[in-house]
DNA sequence: GTGAAAGCGCTAACAT
DNA sequence: ATGTTAGCGCTTTCAC
């Protein structure tokens, strides 16, 4: 069904029929009515490959997320996903699920569909592959990561303070020694994080010995958090305090602490971050840095509209702050974890 | 950059750059080295589209779900991109939120797009939309929903069975009300599990008085579970034993008993449905029906890529079969519930 | 082994 | 107000 069998079925041209799909107006009330019910009857559905093959552009825009079980992400696509439906686009969802070379395939298939633009929460640090995606024109907003330095446009939260406001809640809890189980440093978040401890560290150790012990894992999943309490659990003395790059890795931390009969927060004290829904109702309810998820996503999309609508736009590097949720999983040690004895 | 462009910087006809492209080995050695050469020097990048008009496939896969929220559905997603990108196949991702409406244009826009084939949890219960895709001959395969009534491919769980499986549980614990937490009625699955959960209250009505107490709600959401959260507490007696249709709404449940200081399992105990990730980790951990979610969404994929390539293949509907993971929201309620009076 | 040419379905400029 | 026509970038016979 093509608009060519329309235009025979309704009598009139191709052309006449082109019009009252994309301008109406042009077309006599008549002429419209006629052409309308020939649509209607062939059951025609316009196709958008040479639509856009004429100039036109895609209508779909393409996202590419670390990890599209994570509700934090999902979360964030809802909201790019209500701005853009209005304007009726349709994404193409990709998740890279941490891999470079898959965000790179999928980079290259995005291309290959000339998507109107593109939302991208990158795993490449250096940004290489954006870079070349920017290059060829392509409008590009970068999701939860900010994009000030590389010149893009950008919708993100201060990682760096979300951290520092998470190692600094534990340090005032008393804890001395903080463990810091964090995803992979070709994360930019996770480098983000990493620094901000670092930072509530340094300012800690003013007051008193303190210690920020660093924990890498693969990749920020439930999995991997499992794995990082065995380890956890292999230290002696073993911290007293842990905080985790994002809720997954919490979770899996709380499960391997709790099936070893280690109590959360009376043997160890657990932060998470990104406050996803089912944070608060863990057991017990998990501490953990607010992002504003729904908003990230959203104006992550309205950037991209207006960098796909106006070419010659400014650059934007929306960013928003983190937010400490203080729960039960963070209350202060029962036995005073002063008397752990650790070198600072 | 066009497959012109290329043709003329290596010397040859846009006929033999195409070759290189799709049949290499009609080439020559040489001549294709230098075609390549080419492709790299001006950094070419093929047009889906113009594949696409001149008869190819689009490469694309529309997948149309429930929720894009619910960690139930990305994970069932998770199994299908796993074995479609095999294929180098991108998925358009849409949410319906539950709109027949959304649902309805997300179809149209996937319809103009040319998706190669459907992924789809129908909002609506009597399929007209889908019907009307199938119609149109587009490979269609239900996600989370059985087609072997309507001669669709689907990948599906026994719901009744699954929600029988809960009640049944509830029953057995000596609760003789169990409400009944549910979606809305469009929602075919919602109307399954209220089938299973009416047919386990018929049975244990044989050995006591029974009764399933049906509370509906808007959506399968946490602020749904909230708010009938709220319902059930205004309940005179209150029942002693809830099941929801998801955990999302279990989690709005527990959220809501719990902030108005009625605990669970003692005082109330709980199920869900689904087995999400967090489910295990709630406080206290919930007790739910597990359905192979990876699975599902990979059967799916395949029942999809099967029916693309062989258009007069045989219709499959795959079934997996349900399972209650029994955990602490539900233990027996310490007050025996016999003693509240009901008319069964 | 390579080139020339037709055409996929559509839009937009132009002619009537 | 409507019809005609020239491509958009590519694949694919069919000659050479």
């Amino acid at each position: 069904m093509t608009i060519r069998d329309v235009a025979r079925l309704a009598g009139v041209s191709l052309g006449t029929v082109s019009n009252v799909l994309n301008s109406p107006d042009l077309v006599a009330p008549g002429t419209r009515r006629r052409v309308l019910d020939a649509i209607a009857a062939t059951g025609f559905v316009r196709n958008t490959a040479a639509h856009q093959l004429r100039g036109g552009r895609s209508r779909t825009i393409g996202v590419v997320l670390l990890d599209i079980a994570n509700p934090f992400f999902t979360e964030m696509v809802r909201g790019a996903e209500h701005v853009l439906r209005e304007k009726d686009y349709v994404l193409m969802l990709c998740s890279s699920d941490e891999s470079a070379e898959r965000e790179q395939r999928y980079f290259r298939a995005l291309e290959e569909h000339r998507v109107d633009g593109l939302l991208i929460t990158p795993v490449d640090p250096e940004l290489d592959g954006v870079a070349n995606l920017v290059a060829h024109g392509i409008p590009t907003v970068l999701l939860d990561r900010d994009g000030g330095e590389h010149g893009l446009c950008s919708a993100s939260v201060d990682d760096a303070r979300g951290a520092e406001l998470a190692a600094e809640h534990l340090f005032e809890l008393g804890h001395s020694v903080i463990a810091f189980v964090n995803g992979p440093g070709t994360i930019r978040q996770c480098v983000d994080r990493r620094e901000g401890a670092r930072r509530a560290t340094r300012r800690a150790r003013r007051l008193r010995a303190s210690r920020l012990l660093e924990i890498d894992v693969a990749a920020l999943t439930v999995e991997q958090g499992e794995r990082a309490a065995e380890r956890l659990l292999a230290l002696a003395p073993r911290p007293t305090a842990v905080m985790c790059a994002n809720d997954l890795l919490a979770l899996g931390v709380l499960r391997g602490l709790t099936a070893a009969g280690v109590a959360v927060p009376e043997d160890v004290a657990l932060v998470g971050y990104d406050d996803v829904t089912f944070a608060s109702m863990l057991s017990p309810s998990l501490t953990s840095v607010r992002q504003p998820k729904y908003e990230l996503g959203a104006a992550a999309a309205e950037l991209l509209l207006q960098e796909i609508t106006s070419p010659a736009h400014e650059h934007r590097a929306v960013r928003f702050e983190p937010e400490l949720v203080v729960r039960a999983s963070s209350a202060p040690a029962t036995a005073p974890p002063r008397t752990a004895t650790f070198r600072g």
